[in-house]
DNA sequence: TTGCCTATATGACGATCATCATATTATATG
DNA sequence: CATATAATATGATGATCGTCATATAGGCAA
């Protein structure tokens, strides 16, 4: 009844754990079906025992994104009081750290734009994803007592992803810069206080 | 001294038109140099005589779809009066009608988080292109006489580029819901009257 | 018309890609 | 050890792509 991993099961695995990793980084066209086979340490052949054909990957590797993605969520909103958690997420989201690392994490600042260019079926896991990203900072903002937390919370999600998308174009000082803004400006408004560096 | 435009001089524009256009739809990789020429009217073979490459092309392209967003951004900033304009540029940028024309306008929300794959000379194009947007905001900001502009225009570009990639991913109704919501909030935090549909 | 230069077209090359048929190796069972 | 089955490797196919060499057509000067 618990899950027995296979052999195959833990191929598959390492299978989407290489293709989330290489898609954040490089697109999810970055990188061919021969070359994410060689990073997970296999040949090209097999792959089609463990995936239908490479739109099947891709939205099992969205997937895989979105599970990372809410591992740190929950990790910062659900572990602390709502204020703390808020101001957590809002400085390790927008840190210069999750800048430079581009292939873990949320896959909405690297693939979002994609998103509504990709098979059905990875598009779908995007929506769900936003949707659940939104809800969960719906939940915090209102036990933190903010005042039209749903409309806050979808607000606030967009800014947290637009300031990493852009933050990732510029050059190194002017990123630091918008990020800094970003970070101050989200608390503001939420009204945090504004310890953050 | 003024620029007589030659028929090669008008051919090359129209194939950077067309390429602005479809690489905001289909992403930069979406077309391939023999289908651009088609929708351009010409064949695969004439490409080579207007651009080096195909690199060189994606700047070029970028370059003429930020010449797009100017305009559409001076448009509404520049003809009014601070509030007005920046009320009619949030209406209009956060519009269900841009959700849906993903061929023309900004290409930050359908480019922007390909920005920093892409070859050198593109990307340079893209931060130029976000530093202009910040500062015609921040100018704008300035002129409405907002506290810190420098700071509240970089996060608004960020709410603005966000809120429009999210919406593009979501269905029908979560995008309505989510491009009002940042409407919404995006006015409520630089002062202007909430007056939107 | 004749000849010249510019602009575009034809066709081909090598590389890369997703996909699949088939062979080979590894694992488990008797 | 022998045998069956699962898991991965090899190799090939057809399609698509960027690039370029070369051919053709169009406008202009004589």
């Amino acid at each position: 009844m618990s899950e027995a991993t296979t052999p195959k099961e833990r191929t598959r695995a390492r299978i989407l754990d290489e293709a989330a990793k290489a898609m954040r980084e490089k697109g999810a066209d970055g990188i061919g079906v021969a070359a994410l086979m060689k990073r997970a340490g296999l040949t090209h052949g097999g792959f089609y025992a463990h995936f239908e054909n490479r739109d099947d990957l891709v939205a099992h590797a969205v997937d895989r994104m979105f599970q990372d993605s809410d591992f740190l969520l929950k990790r910062h909103l659900a572990e602390n009081a709502a204020a703390k958690g808020l101001s957590e997420l809002i400085d390790y989201y927008l840190s210069d750290e999750t800048r430079k690392r581009t292939d873990g994490g949320c896959p909405l600042p690297s693939l979002g734009g994609e998103a509504s260019r990709m098979p059905a079926a990875a598009r779908q896991r995007f929506s769900e994803g936003i949707q659940a990203f939104r809800a969960a900072l719906a939940a915090s903002l209102t036990a933190f007592g903010s005042p039209d937390p749903e409309s806050l919370a979808a607000s606030v999600l967009a800014e947290m992803v637009g300031a990493m998308t852009l933050a990732r174009t510029l050059d190194e000082d002017a990123a630091r810069v918008a990020l800094r803004a970003s970070r101050e400006q989200l608390k503001r408004r939420i009204g945090l206080p504004a310890l953050s560096n």
